[in-house]
DNA sequence: AGCGCTTCAATTGCATGCAGTTTGGTGTCG
DNA sequence: CGACACCAAACTGCATGCAATTGAAGCGCT
């Protein structure tokens, strides 16, 4: 017992929470696009886990609405629908609201400066890929849902960012962040200034403009596959099961 | 498995999400209070499943938030703060206000007959228990969400609420459901009369006022013990580990 | 009695194994 | 050529076993 010769003790340990913070990532990246197949083994295999470990990780990230887990089957990203989509921005712009309302006039110097950082590194990302950009915008979020120490606001405001990052690899064309970035910088200011009314409209309308300019039709533009598009169809025939048609092959 | 008539019905078979409804519940009903141990063996026994199963299915209350889990040791029913209770008051108001707009004006005759019946049902359940009109009148809550056709609101607005419920159990008093009985009714009425700002008003109202009358005050009134008074006096010791004092027997 | 130390049962963390289900491919037959 | 039956591989559902950690009782010391 003197020493530790399994240096198995030097983890964080938190397995779960490593997959899953790994994944999250890699899915709001869009390294794991909507749709893609999560088979518990791989899973373990490339986090080095087993699969009671990897298993365990799917059901948290499915409990947040990332991924789809249907009995025996092959777990995938989840590929919400427009109307899914929607809701969460509508439920994620009360949420956000509540974050600003709690925030104005109450930051901190040290904590404006935070943000300021955060955005300035926003603003240089802007050359590199899409998904670094929306990644950072919607760490931004985060970041102000935490300076309310409000443990609950940051899960909500966390898990609904997330989702409506998966929604817009679904649903947004090519995106320009640049006024998103702008509109942080407002964001900021009139925390800064602790105008209540105004930064709660500022918010409101920064993610109601994000949401139009991601969400701009009803039907998937961008690259899902026909089953999808099919599915709203397919509702009379069986609650669960796509109507078998011949030789649709799905992207593998 | 002598006892078990293998009522294998379709009703799904999924083992976690049966245990997680059962928990939910006994939690909402007050049978199993805040800081109650969960033990993964004797929730496995109790249901009839493995250890596997039962971890699985406190992870998952874990992400609700009703659940705590820390490493290494026995799983207990969540303690929210007052502060948290708060949040999660505010969070569901927002929230609901949401369902409340969706819904105004376009509920369908039988949904409003369902509704009314819901809250004849609390009515009924006056005389009962406490444990149940709170189930009833969070019910209530959750089949309007339902009504909208969003799983994403259903999700959140059902989860926030059972938090709630659990605030309840910690910082309520005895509390008189008359008053909120009628304010469903009076919802109900507004959703049917399709007057969006008002009902949404009342709404606010309804839950503000259920917030007030339950959140009195900032300090645990009700059978705490001690440790979880203490706890935030303990915040400048240790992060995690309340200050070690002389024989406070826990309630086990 | 009070305080530290040792020890041990209780409990969690995790991997593995087996059984049942789904999937995709192949062969057979109309 | 296409539809159907069938089979093997892949995968999930779940229980069980073992190592590691915790918490509390027991014990001696002051």
């Amino acid at each position: 017992m003197a020493a530790r010769p399994t240096s198995k003790t030097y983890e964080s340990s938190d397995k779960v929470g490593v997959i899953c913070r790994a994944l999250r990532r890699a899915i709001i990246e869009q390294a794991l696009e909507p749709g893609a197949k999560l088979p518990e083994d791989s899973l373990g295999e490339r986090f080095g886990v087993s699969r009671t470990i990897a298993r365990h990780a799917l059901g948290q990230l499915a409990a947040e609405g990332l991924v789809e887990l249907r009995r025996n089957r092959i777990a995938v990203v989840a590929t919400p629908s427009w109307q899914e989509a929607r809701d969460a921005f509508d439920i994620r712009i009360q949420l956000e609201r509540l974050v600003v309302r709690q925030l104005a006039g109450k930051l901190t110097k040290s904590q404006i400066a935070e943000l300021n950082a955060h955005v300035d590194a926003e603003d240089r990302a802007r050359g590199g890929t899409d998904a670094v950009s929306i990644r950072l915008a919607t760490e931004f979020h985060i970041l102000l849902a935490q300076m309310t120490n409000s443990p609950i606001l940051v899960r909500y405001v966390s898990e609904v960012a997330y989702r409506c990052c998966l929604t817009l690899s679904l649903y947004s064309r090519p995106h320009s962040t640049e006024c998103a970035i702008n509109e942080h910088r407002a964001i900021i200011a009139a925390l800064a200034k602790g105008d209540e009314a105004k930064v709660m409209e500022l918010m409101h309308h920064h993610l109601d403009s994000v949401a139009n300019r991601a969400l701009v039709a009803p039907a998937p533009l961008r690259g899902r596959d026909l089953l999808d598009i099919l599915a709203p169809y397919a509702d009379e025939v069986a609650s669960d099961r796509v109507v078998k048609l011949p030789k649709i092959a799905r992207r593998s």
